[in-house]
Formats: structure tokens, C-alpha cells, sequence
DNA sequence: TCACGTTACGTAATGTCATAACGTCACCCT
DNA sequence: AGGGTGACGTTATGACATTACGTAACGTGA
């Protein structure tokens, strides 16, 4: 799934990352990083700092909010977290939650060999904002005849085991 | 290559009104009707309108084209049409396209004893706008333990069989 | 070595989608 | 009549996303 078009760049100067509390955390990190190393993909500084939020942030979060986050570092502008964003959908190292316009990093482990393919399934505790992340191994049996299908949105809504109660 | 031209950073353009069948239409119309009648829902001549120009349309359409096409009877306003479309919506006679952020009208006839239960899996075609609509009956298997589902939003994009050619 | 293409990000402005808050009117019900 | 309710008008604003252009860094090849 390598992009044709995709640059085997990794210009930037790797500048360092405050250390993460969380163990999940830095794995997801790291992960990202050897999956974009391997690829060719350059997680850059700031695209780096936009997965950390989300991965910090454990849902749906959403693009202004990822903006303020960004702020004491430097006033960031709209576009320079939605290029992040950009880039991390496509890689597949987070999701946009169409139904909520938020984003989430993608909860799969890139450093397997079951990488992420665009197309999650969600479910989505309205109560307490957790997502758990299913990969789509099959295509609908009820899908009109002879149509294509080249990208999925599914989203469920509803209450996790833990809320329910 | 990781799919491009899609959400946050290039949305799919608005799509063109493309006119239908009238009987079809007057079909859709005259259902949504007895439909609400038999429900006490009122559908009011501006909420029959919004509807007459989803179906009309066939396709999803935009909260602000719905608008424009609006104002040649009178000066409408960005809540009016939203209002419709929530009514329209909660009533099950259509959807919203979360990807998109368009509405379509609901297909499925809502004279017979199956009722647009809200949760409607759509397939849309990215080359004629063609929405094809299926209803869930299933639940998903893998689901996580003990999560219920409220509200699902699935929604496949391709080419359907006409266009894949 | 130096012009040129590519990529990433800054910055200002704008475009697009949706709702809040408040008012009016018609209708129904005792 | 008085009061509740639902639908819609109107103004304004909030929330989400993109365009357009500029600059810096780096690699390539004449």
C-alpha cells in the first residue's frame, strides 16, 4: 500500500518529543514512526505532535481543538492541522469520524503485519467518548449488483459494555 | 496508493440536481404523506417542499442548495431548511450523508410495513451521485462484548455497475 | 555550483456547514 | 379570553474546512 506518489523523504531534523506518561502511548508512537521509516513516509515534527494528541486524548477529538492544543507552541493556523490530519488519515494512523467531524488515531498496531486499510469500523460510546476500532475483512452481502465499492464509512453509536450498565 | 480527493482536505463537489421520473416522485410524495398522517407527524407545506426537491433531485443534496432553490419563493434562512431536514430525518423519510454533508431522500416506500427504521446502509455511486440504499437488518458480529448500538451510519462510495464500466 | 523542482509549513483570507436566540403567528384546549 | 404548543421568520454567530500565496529546506542534474 505503498503511495505511488508518495515522497521517500524524511527531511526534516528529527527534534526531540517530551516523554509520554503513558506506556500505550509511547508504543503507539514508536510504531508510527517505524511504519513511516519503513514506507518512506516522514512523520515530520508536527504531524508527530498531532498524533500525540489524539493518541493523549484516547477519542474523537476535534480539529479546533487539536488547534488550541497547538497554540502555546506557536500560533498554528487551521491548515497546518488539517494537513497533519491530511496525512495521517491517508497513511492510515488515524480516522475522521464523519458523524462527529472529529479525528482519531487509529487504534490498530502499525508495527504488524495487518496495517491499517482506511476503512475502520467504529463504535462509539455516546456516555463516556471511547472508540473501539474493528478492521472490515468483508464486503456487504446486500451491496447493489455490480457496484464497487472503493472506501467505507461505518460508524456505530450507542453504549460501550462498561456505560451500558 | 492511500485514496486521495477524499474528506477533511477535498471534499467530493456539491453535486447537480438531476431530475427523475415524476411518477416515482409523486410516489415518494404522496407515501410521505399518508406515512405521516397515519403518525400524526404534519408534514407542512415547507417540509413537503424539502422533500419534493430531495426526490426530485435523486442524489444527495446540500442544506444550502436546498436553500437556494427555496428562494424564489420567498427569502428563506439557513434554519428554515435545517429545521425541515431535521424533521425529515427524525421522521425517516431521509438521511443525512455524514461524509458528504448532504441529505438524500429516504427510498424505501413508507406505505408498506417497512418503515425506514433510520439506520440505512447507502451505497453511493462517485461518478453519476447515485445513491443506492439498503436497509440493516443485521447487527455487526463483531462488535465489541456488550456494546449496544443506538444509531449506525454506513456508507460505501464506488462506482455502481453502470458507471464501473 | 547554481538554478530548479519538490515537499512542508506559515499566514491571511475566505468559503462552507450548522445552530443559538428571540419574535410572531396560528392553532388547540379548557 | 387566557395559556400552551408547534412551526416558521429573522438576525447573528459559531463551528468546520479550504484556497491562495509565500518561504525555507533539501535533492537533482545541467
Amino acid at each position: 500500500m505503498i503511495p505511488s506518489g508518495w515522497p521517500p523523504y524524511s527531511r526534516r531534523p528529527a527534534k526531540a518529543v517530551r516523554v509520554k506518561a503513558m506506556t500505550s502511548a509511547i508504543q503507539t508512537l514508536d510504531a508510527a514512526e517505524r511504519f513511516c521509516t519503513e514506507r518512506g513516509l516522514s512523520l515530520t515534527p508536527m504531524r508527530r505532535r498531532v498524533l500525540e494528541l489524539l493518541v493523549e486524548a484516547g477519542g474523537p477529538v476535534k480539529a479546533y481543538d487539536l488547534l488550541s492544543a497547538l497554540k502555546p507552541g506557536g500560533a498554528a493556523q487551521p491548515p497546518t492541522v488539517y494537513r497533519a490530519l491530511d496525512f495521517l488519515t491517508r497513511a492510515g494512523l488515524a480516522h475522521k469520524v464523519e458523524a462527529l467531524n472529529a479525528y482519531t488515531a487509529c487504534l490498530n498496531g502499525h508495527d504488524e503485519e495487518d496495517p491499517c486499510t482506511g476503512s475502520a469500523e467504529l463504535f462509539i460510546c455516546e456516555s463516556c467518548g471511547n472508540v473501539d476500532e474493528r478492521h472490515m475483512h468483508r464486503t456487504p452481502s446486500d451491496a447493489p449488483d455490480g457496484f464497487v465499492i472503493s472506501r467505507s464509512v461505518v460508524e456505530h453509536y450507542g453504549q460501550c459494555a462498561r456505560c451500558a450498565n
